[in-house]
DNA sequence: CTAGCATGATCAC
DNA sequence: TGATCCTGCTAGC
């Protein structure tokens, strides 16, 4: 269920703790026990995310591809070494929701008797990553994995957080600028050509890698844009003006580590930021829009929820007459 | 305790 | 469009 920005934050994680590093790769379920026959003993080498994809690279050139999915999640544990390398914060399971570092500071002996599905499990000499449910866990070649990411569009965290290879280095700040400006670019080309409605094509990987359900209803609701708009009518400014949102908040999630979308004058002083005001639309069906009268409206669409407000939203048409 | 749901994606028809 | 896969949390009995 991660979306984007979680993928970023994983990527940084195993290249904190585990980069560099030899690591036992075994399978505790069994299901990924012969591909994790190649890589087991390998050192990894790079650590890098696309969307809500995740390619650990090792030292004999094979890629560890990962996709969460709905219910994967990453568990981590390790000793002080282990934590202390953790720039996030040393969660100790990385989601649909992280958690954070583990209450009790006991001494390490070791990674834990595996509990439940362990699909993957990476041991170092500092601490151990467990990964359940993932949608997609397997080894494959580079080539491999460059296909697996050309079917992926722009992701708006390019040059964010989890970008990162041993062997080639960071990208400068001027190559990280570039790939940002490509990206954007890309994306309001591709939405020139589209005539799908803008909110379907936001969960489009092939469109736009990254985004998920909640960061699509946040947006368009911070951008005043109708879910049920046509991308071809959107015009070239608010395009632009909206991946630059989805920049911003998925970057918010990267630091966060959470989805934290509203802005401060939006916010209800009275509750919890998280999550009761966390979001100006997702899940908040028929409450009172934070901005206006309008109660927030809820559809099925293409098998998955879609908050957004009738008043701050307006259809196309009405907004050209107005 | 259980059913139902969830920030996803793929495949069949 | 619907069925299916995978796991874990929680609302409701």
């Amino acid at each position: 269920m991660p979306e984007g920005h979680s993928v970023h934050r994983l990527a940084r994680q195993f290249d904190d703790v585990f980069g560099g590093q030899v690591l036992a790769i075994s399978s505790p379920q069994g299901r990924f026990s012969d591909a994790a026959k190649l890589i087991d003993g390998q050192k990894l080498l790079s650590s890098h995310a696309h969307g809500k994809q995740l390619f650990l690279g090792f030292e004999n050139d094979l890629i560890l591809r990962i996709h969460l999915g709905l219910y994967g999640a990453w568990s981590f544990g390790g000793d002080e070494h282990f934590s202390g390398a953790s720039s996030i914060g040393a969660p100790r399971r990385v989601g649909e929701v992280e958690q954070g570092p583990d209450a009790d500071q006991g001494s390490y002996d070791g990674p834990p008797e595996p509990v439940g599905q362990v699909r993957a499990r990476l041991v170092s000499a500092h601490g151990w990553a467990d990964l359940r449910g993932p949608s997609a866990c397997e080894v494959i070649t580079e080539e491999q994995a460059l296909i697996a990411r050309a079917k992926l569009g722009p992701d708006p965290l390019v040059g964010a957080a989890g970008e990162f290879n041993l062997a080639k280095g960071r990208g400068t700040a001027e190559d990280v600028a570039a790939d940002a400006l490509g990206a954007k670019k890309e994306f309001i080309a591709r939405l020139a050509k589209k005539k799908t409605p803008i909110g379907t094509a936001l969960m489009d990987q092939s469109l736009l890698a990254g985004v998920g359900n909640i960061y699509r209803a946040e947006t368009l609701f911070r951008c005043q844009i109708d879910p049920f708009m046509p991308c071809n009518e959107l015009s070239k400014p608010r395009a632009a003006a909206l991946w630059d949102d989805i920049v911003s908040i998925m970057n918010d999630g990267v630091r966060d580590g959470k989805i934290i979308t509203t802005r401060i004058e939006d916010r209800n002083a009275a509750g919890p930021l998280w999550p009761e005001n966390a979001y100006y639309t997702y899940q908040r069906q028929h409450q009172q829009c934070r901005i206006c009268d309008s109660g927030i409206a809820l559809m099925e669409v293409a098998a998955r929820k879609l908050y957004w407000c009738p008043g701050c939203q307006p259809k196309a048409r009405k907004r050209a007459t107005r």
